[in-house]
DNA sequence: CATAGTATAATTGTATACAATTATGCGAAG
DNA sequence: CTTCGCATAATTGTATACAATTATACTATG
């Protein structure tokens, strides 16, 4: 379920898909093939599969004979995503007190351990990273690809925000004693507990949000 | 949000799709970059442009400097499918209740009413068109792309599933019947109304599969 | 001076060529 | 007879070449 593809065309689309999401290519900036393969120091077909991918994946908007474009990620974008993703992890992480795996287990228990040494040190870089990570492997442990496949995409899209929220040191032990909670539930294999805490995390998290203030969240 | 693409690339990527999903393309099967162009009269590049949407898509897995093989979809694949509906479409159509525009409900109102007119007939093939249609319409309606991106996607996953569903004349009727209530909802701008509706249809449309049974849905 | 027309350049779309990797088949050794 | 090794073929990965389309800039004309 978790792809590593390791060929050139692959990598370049990461690049061009981290440079979007951070930021480095602005909204509505025209990613031109040679440009970006000259940059890369690639050909401009890796360059185009790329492209093609993120067209498919919302990122980019493809007018066809005149070029590619960036497609800016708006207030709204955020919003839409955060409520869809309040219905889903509800669902997922109710799969995941079904279907999770000791190892998976251990897995989610060693990343709150860590986030929490982080979270102390105010390390955001790593807590993002860890974040991910735990989030990644809920949605694995849902033990559906679909799931997997459509909550990844999402949290993946809003990691900008994310790093924001988390530079909060508050805001990040309190994400993670709702992380601990959850893996709590689902150690009890407590299949409705951990629904409602998964759903409860990501309202906690747009109320958060709400506070932070939407105008510093997204430019 | 309704992207018309009339590249060659664009086709080959929709025909190798509906190839794969209609079962033409049995699960498994690889997928050589040659043999395809050569069937569709074109060559290897946009083929394996193809390739790498599908491959996000999940449709395909690509196994770096071996292959694309065909991912089969499961009885599991659609039962989760259908769940994730479930909790998606009510939202949706919640969305649409109060953001949908006059045009949009004409549209649905003339889909509705066509669809009613096929079900007596018994014409499957427009009946799946019109479902089509309808979804696609309600989906745009909810104002939000990621929420159209997502459940156009799923729509489009489980078409053949919906096809034998349809070819029951009860049940195409009764799932027209609900989508008119559905409209009824958004005319009046109910939202939780819209919501319940489009959730209960979808826990209608997997009740009827489940009284079909699965094995008949998907071999 | 503004503008339409046109030649030129730039960019995308597709096909092909070459490189790298993997699959296949055959013969020799055990 | 099986299996290992190696040569050959097939396939993917990347780069380049050519075609088609679109953008640009310059000139001629009113």
């Amino acid at each position: 379920m978790g792809e590593d593809n390791h060929s050139l065309g692959s990598r370049v689309f990461h690049i061009i898909r981290e440079n979007i999401l951070a930021g480095k290519y602005t909204a509505n900036e025209e990613l031109k093939e040679k440009t970006i393969g000259e940059e890369l120091g690639v050909s401009r077909t890796p360059v185009r599969e790329a492209l093609r991918q993120l067209e498919l994946e919302g990122l980019v908007s493809i007018i066809p004979n005149k070029g590619a474009y960036v497609v800016g990620i708006t207030k709204k974008d955020i919003r839409d995503i955060y409520e869809i993703r309040e219905r889903l992890e509800g669902l997922c992480a109710k799969w995941a007190a079904l279907y999770i795996t000791k190892e998976q287990l251990d897995e989610l228990e060693e990343i709150v351990f860590l986030a929490d040494f982080h979270a102390k040190k105010g390390n955001v870089e790593q807590l993002v990273e860890l974040d991910n990570k735990f989030h990644e492997t809920l949605y694995r442990a849902s033990g559906s690809k679909e799931m997997y496949h459509v909550l990844s995409d999402f949290h993946h899209y809003v990691q900008r925000v994310r790093k924001i929220t988390l530079t909060s040191e508050k805001r990040a032990a309190d994400s993670n004693k709702e992380h601990m909670m959850i893996v709590e539930a689902l150690k009890e294999h407590d299949a409705d507990m951990a629904e409602k805490l998964a759903s409860q995390h990501i309202l906690s998290t747009v109320e958060n949000m709400d506070r932070i203030g939407w105008d510093v969240l997204v430019s």
